[in-house]
RNA sequence: GGCGGCAUAGCCAAGUGGUUAAGGCGACGGUCUGCAAAACCGUUAUGCUCCGGUUCGAAUCCGGAUGCCGCCUCCA
């Protein structure tokens, strides 16, 4: 059985899909304007254990994800510039330019993450017909008004805005210091359609009934997920800052149109945060989340080139809830490596035990049970090594069982293998000498060689199968 | 100012009323080895920020204190 948190009702409820067997799923993506860092990836990595969930309790999950390509504003007060354009004028490239480049990135990032790819990509500058539509819906219900530099949404016609986040509307104006737009009538009203400025050509902008302009942030989730998911669906999930703004005025928009519930169950990952001050000086649990503004933004790139193999972050994040803040140090990073690096030697050892194995029930309970409450990925990563340390178990049971956990960990096991190293003529005969000296008991000799081998990368390990050779890890 | 969240071993992190507080990393001891490496075994929180309270029983519920974080600007 399967229970998922659900931020609407804020507990941990039975998922019921609408339709048998089916799942609607709807996770907001990227504002391609520049990399994702690996605070946006962790969110990702929940996303792709949800649906790796889903279908391994056999539901058919329609996976739909957008691409923001236009019209995130750097203040969302509705003024400032779009990130799109600023971008532009930072690297010196077309807006679509820079939208197709970092989109690339990302699903680049993505697979070497194994995130499955969504079912249907959808960008909000292809779907523009779609959102003057729902704007136009929305003007025909009487939930629009325009002042001059837009089409907003009055928010003081629906009972229950913010109902989602729990908004305390007051408490909201009480302490605001938000830039307001002049001529906003509520302080939580938001553009629909924004007109570009008067004079100003930009690189994306588009005819509509209300003069040439660019669609709100908001209504590209709206329009896309109706048109691919249906204006009643079962799941929508992104990162928990989505739920006072983002996905309250979603809601708003869907639910003024059409009068009903729109999304049954709202998921929302927590963030990744830093420590500040310096690693290992710091104060006790002092953090800061990972900004794409600030100072610290820490790509996938940047971990790999620190070394760490990508699917170290991915057992990173799974050892923590996605509803738990995750402290990121390099520290805790080395952890996961070297967790992630024990876990590869011992599912190769295991998959050459030989024979065909089966699945063991109890083990595999534990995993699919910790999955089942609320993606406790923490729980399952401990049935997982309680698999790998069941001396009760044949090797080969133990491999078929780690394979079948592999449908939602998605480390790779199948493929998992001895690291090749190219052992050149000169290597092999350093080896050979060394075994020798071995053998004739010159230790001297032979740990010299097994040094001078080390400094060129190579590892020696002598087995009872005789010396084996593995590259060194590089950290 | 308003709203919300968190505080578990050297580190990361599960557990949210009831036998001995998951798991991983690290450390230490051991087996193996000429020594290592890999692998395996063992040890590593009589206690869950602090102070009260409820209860037969609390890390888990309630009140208070302290510290930290997030949202109310952009953000996954």
């Amino acid at each position: 059985m399967l229970r998922l948190y659900n931020t609407m009702t804020r507990s941990v409820d039975q998922f019921r899909p609408i339709e048998e067997g089916k799942v609607g799923l709807y996770a907001c993506g990227l504002t391609v304007y520049n990399y994702a860092h690996i605070g946006n990836l962790r969110t990702y990595v929940f996303e792709d254990v949800l649906r790796r969930v889903l279908a391994l309790d056999g539901y058919e999950v329609k996976h739909v994800m957008n691409v923001t390509d236009v019209g995130h504003l750097v203040s969302d007060a509705d003024t400032g510039e779009d990130k799109m354009e600023v971008g532009s004028q930072r690297e010196g490239r077309s807006a679509w330019e820079l939208a197709d480049f970092y989109f690339e990135a990302f699903r680049k990032d993505m697979a070497r993450l194994s995130l499955l790819e969504p079912d249907i990509w959808c960008k909000a500058t292809e779907h523009i017909e779609e959102q003057i539509e729902l704007v136009r819906g929305l003007e025909e219900r009487g939930f629009t008004y325009t002042i001059d530099d837009g089409v907003y949404f009055d928010t003081s016609r629906l009972k229950d805005y913010g109902k989602l986040a729990r908004l305390d509307v007051e408490g909201l104006e009480a302490g605001a210091r938000i830039e307001t737009v002049p001529g906003k009538r509520n302080i939580t009203d938001f553009a629909l359609w924004k007109l570009s400025p008067g004079g100003q050509k930009r690189q994306m902008e588009w005819e509509s009934p209300w003069g040439v302009g660019f669609p709100g942030w908001h209504i590209e989730c709206a329009a896309m997920s109706v048109k691919y998911l249906g204006d009643h669906f079962d799941i929508h999930c992104g990162g928990i800052d989505h739920i006072p703004v983002h996905h309250t005025n979603e809601i708003a928009e869907v639910e003024a149109l059409t009068g009903k519930t729109w999304v049954n169950w709202w998921m929302h990952g927590a963030w990744l945060v830093l420590p500040t001050g310096e690693e290992d000086e710091r104060e006790e649990s002092e953090s800061v989340k990972m900004a794409k503004s600030g100072e610290n933004f820490i790509t996938l790139d940047l971990l790999i080139d620190r070394g760490y193999d990508p699917l170290v972050y991915r057992y990173f994040c799974l050892n923590a809830h996605y509803r738990s803040p995750l402290t990121f140090t390099w520290r805790a990073l080395d952890g996961a490596a070297n967790a992630y690096e024990r876990l590869k030697n011992r599912v190769v050892e295991l998959k050459g035990s030989g024979g065909a194995g089966s699945v063991s029930e109890s083990h595999y309970a534990a995993f699919r049970d910790a999955l089942e409450d609320d993606l406790n990925t923490p729980r399952a990563l401990a049935a997982m090594w309680g698999v790998v340390r069941d001396e009760n178990l044949s090797g080969a049971d133990r491999y078929a069982t780690l394979l079948a956990m592999d449908e939602v960990l998605a480390f790779g096991f199948e493929k998992m293998e001895a690291p090749e190293v190219v052992v050149d003529e000169e290597v092999e005969r350093m080896i050979r000498e060394r075994d020798e000296a071995r053998r004739r008991k010159d230790y001297a000799t032979a740990d010299r060689i097994r040094a001078e081998l080390l400094e060129r990368g190579l590892l020696l390990e002598d087995t009872p199968e005789g010396t084996k050779v593995k590259p060194c890890s590089s950290r």
